[in-house]
DNA sequence: TGTCGACATGTCAGAACTGGAAGGTCGCGG
DNA sequence: CCGCGACCTTCCAGTTCTGACATGTCGACA
């Protein structure tokens, strides 16, 4: 039901084509909501059945144009401040940690080496983003640089968890409480 | 394709039915890989008809306890070691803040400000798990405790970007860049 | 002996998601 | 004026996931 919302929360910023939403989904959107073209299109349909949006012009190539409408409008409020909506949220690299035991200590700890360079690249790739220009011209207001700055502190958390995670294999094999070298910040 | 390598990796861990697995779903994999028992049951059906685990034992109430054959194992650790895999994670939380600013300023700080609490309940819960006892007796050997450890990261990350979003809004309208205040720690 | 909670599996309709194919139009540069 | 890349939508087959409902057995305890 979350795709529905994110559709309506773009229109809401600015009217739209499904093409013009493709290009966010591809983009500002990526690593916080995928969705496919079809999946898109498919729920603009059902949106604009409801009318929750409505087709306001039609372009050049068949393009056509949403607006979201009031109704709309009222159920994206309603979405947006209600704090009790939260997905489950699946994670495949938690996973892969759990059942680490099937191979050596010397691939797992590979393993989750290899997990703190990605989380560095990521991290990497985020500050270039956070430098680059095309950030407070357009798009998502200033909350975007919000939701910015919780993929740099996740990166940098995952990069650093990651290390710490290697540090601890082998020198713990199974017993023993080994967990003060670095805990989360305390209060 | 990940709730395949669940089963199998639990499986491989012990030998279990689709019961016992679903315990094991409801407690310690709930936060890492949600999954309902149609989905289980199916996929143990499917998993055996592909060879890569056997039933090997029959108990009371048509109970069936599946282990993991060859094929099984080394598909595991195939997948295990292979770091590419990396699905793409949804975010809800984000998603609410992308569009936050369809509310006025203090509903959006409001909204923010609960968000952190919640984080620091699932702080407080993860630390309440790690003390327990049902941990170090059972479960997912060692490795379950890096599993818990990068929880206890996340929800105190969540917290304080949390925090400090909320301390953001309404200081900056709109534009100037105000991302002084704290950043994701450095390197 | 009866009954109730825990044990245990199976099935299904519908929603969400994936990945791709197909088809058509406009506009600009050569 | 023509060709090609960008624009733009629609449809579909298959998989995964959700949220039930249905069915039945065993064991402990009153």
């Amino acid at each position: 039901m979350s795709l529905r919302h994110a559709l309506l929360g773009l229109v809401a910023y600015h009217p739209a084509s499904g093409y013009d939403l493709m290009a966010i989904f591809r983009t500002s959107l990526a690593h916080v909501w995928p969705a496919t073209q079809s999946q898109v299109y498919g729920e603009l349909a059902r949106l604009t059945d409801a009318e929750l949006l409505a087709v306001t012009a039609q372009g050049p190539r068949g393009r056509k144009e949403f607006t979201i409408t009031e109704a709309g409008r009222s159920e994206l409020v309603r979405w947006v401040t209600d704090a009790s909506v939260n997905g489950p949220h699946r994670n495949e690299l938690l996973l892969h940690v759990f059942f680490l035991g099937v191979v050596d200590a010397g691939e797992a700890r590979q393993y989750l080496a290899r997990q703190a360079e990605l989380a560095t690249d990521r991290l990497e790739l985020l500050r270039r983003l956070e430098s680059s220009r095309s950030w407070d011209n357009e798009a998502l207001g200033s909350y975007g640089r919000l939701a910015l700055e919780h993929g740099l502190r996740l990166a940098a958390m995952e990069r650093d968890w990651a290390e710490w995670a290697a540090s601890q294999i082998g020198s713990a094999p199974t017993s023993s409480n080994g967990s003060s070298t670095t805990g989360p910040s305390g209060r």
